[in-house]
DNA sequence: TATGAATGAGTTTTCATTCAT
DNA sequence: TATGAATGAAAACTCATTCAT
């Protein structure tokens, strides 16, 4: 609602630098304080609980990469592979922002008693993934693919993001780009193929 | 080492349904033991430890989890596309087969303190799908690619597989069934288009 | 001493009604501050500590109280069963005066660190009812009384007033009007037996 | 239920004292641990929570109590007036009997929380009181009165139980001798002035 | 006068672990 | 092998109070 304070601020980012890293609870309150250089009681004079913690950062992470998704593909130029920016800019971003880590690692297994709320969040930003990616298509291939097409493709993209995602928060992970090139090469693949398919039935 | 004993069987048993369905932190050993109808202490007469515990499960879960998926590949018909048995075979065990869950929920994500050994295991069983694919694509193409190509395409086929099991801990997950048949339809057009590829160039 | 200002008037009011609805353990600063609209800390610019505020409210409490007892006896007719009127008062008196609630919820068992203050202002109010409650009985049997039956007299009315004051304070309590008829007729009858063997003896 | 282990009863020996001379908040499970000598985690071998405590606590002065009480009647002599001899029996058992500490300083003002629970039990305790006394007095003038008579005698004897009650509780109470035969002269006027005039009507 | 921020001391509760029996 | 009892360490949370602004 209103912008939060600077205080605020100060308490969410911490938290959300912990929980990016470690699981719900795997964090305590007092490392939290710690990283402030505060004592635990004083966090409450911030945020009612450690739950409400939790989803504040959850909100704010949610809001700022979905802002951040949507701006790769409004940069994407009209020539790439549909979809291919945001997935090449995902090391980047997950090395530098914090929200990233924070979504990622919290979206596949969210702490059970959260895991509602937590899902409808995450679902919300593959949703937008979807849409943005299935517009970035039908530019492309506005005649050639049917909407059968357009369904299944939205699916193995959602699957090649999951994938990558997947990749990020492996704990020695060092085969992004490999992975990256290898399923971009299918999914061009896949396109070419569908695309040909269309064009010889006219 | 020496067969485990019907009581030790039974406590890693009802270890392992819990941590297949929480997290390490969530699980409590008095809810193992409530399960079991024992008490806390008594779980101390099988095993040194919680840690050890989950170990123990986890390497159960390896092995037992690593022998179903070479059985789909060696059960797989020649002439289908490489890998797709244990794909489709995945909700089926994931329902059945509590070591299936245990290896998934804890392969991405697991508690910091256990991540190596943990991520080791994992890396092992997706090294294993991973030769068990390149072999059966070497059967069907063996001439057809390149060295690169086989290579690429098993970063492929990692990537989907990871994508499928995400999309079965999913907490509402309902997609598999087009997600596999969206992936699968890429993997497909790939191969179909390089092995053309080959083909034109000899 | 000086007539208190009007914020802290309300900050009184708002304690007031918490205390005579909770024990003091249970009301905490938080909630009279959320009461008022105000927070927590501001509190502390009207009065000196938790303590200070109660017992600002304990001496408030028992000044409005004595004075509605007085009033009580004061307009009381004479021909009238002595006490009876401040007795009939009570439970309207109770629904509609925080002091009063409050008077009767601390009486008893007031807060251990606290129970000094708290009993000698109770014992004054009882003592004030006593005294009010023998001169009443002197008008009515000056001559047929002896000083032995005013002090008992004196002692049975203070039993009947805590046991009315409790039944007020009881959480469903629904007797009040049958207890107070019970021990009014013991009293009549009390009274009237006494007169006559004061009477039969002349 | 079942008889409780010897570590039990000293757990809830201990909470007894303590609850019976403060209030539930300001009783610690500190306090209890130090009182036994043990670490306050220990009190969760015995106990589910504060709250269980408490109420086990609870029922046992309950029934203890209402035990006693009944003896208290039962041993009563037949020409006695009815239902002295538990009043008489009360200040040697309160200060012998922590239960009754318990019962009584839980009585009139309950935790909150608890209040339901408390509530009904002290009910129940007054209740079977009423029933003794009504009992006895049927015995003693079975004849001379009517049935509006017993209910409103037996209103008049919980009033006086509850003012003796009180009277236990109250911090440097003295007055207890004098307020019983103060009241226990109220009672007996009351009754032979309502046994002469039915006997007149006849 | 009011308050945002902080805090020390304390609360109940949980938990993995130990150990004598 | 099983367990009752105990415990140290830690968790989340509450609260009266302080203080600079």
């Amino acid at each position: 609602m209103h912008p939060p304070t600077p205080a605020m601020k100060r308490v969410t980012d911490a938290a959300g630098n912990r929980f990016a890293d470690l699981s719900y609870d795997e964090v305590s309150l007092s490392d939290i304080a710690n990283d402030l250089g505060i004592r635990k009681a004083s966090i409450y004079s911030h945020v009612e609980s450690k739950q409400a913690l939790f989803l504040t950062v959850l909100d704010e992470a949610f809001q700022v990469e979905a802002a951040f998704a949507q701006q790769c593909f409004d940069s994407e130029s009209a020539s790439s592979l549909p979809g291919m920016h945001y997935c090449e800019s995902l090391p980047k971003r997950y090395g530098e922002s914090m929200h990233m880590r924070f979504l990622l690692r919290n979206a596949y297994l969210p702490p059970k008693s959260l895991s509602t709320r937590v899902s409808s969040s995450y679902e919300d930003y593959l949703q937008r993934l979807l849409e943005a990616f299935i517009s970035r298509l039908r530019q492309r291939s506005a005649t050639a693919l049917t909407e059968q097409d357009f369904s299944q493709f939205g699916d193995a993209y959602l699957g090649i993001i999951d994938s990558l995602h997947v990749e990020l928060i492996y704990v020695g992970a060092q085969r992004f780009e490999h992975r990256l090139r290898a399923l971009q090469r299918l999914l061009s693949a896949g396109l070419e193929l569908a695309e040909k398919v269309r064009e010889e039935i006219k």
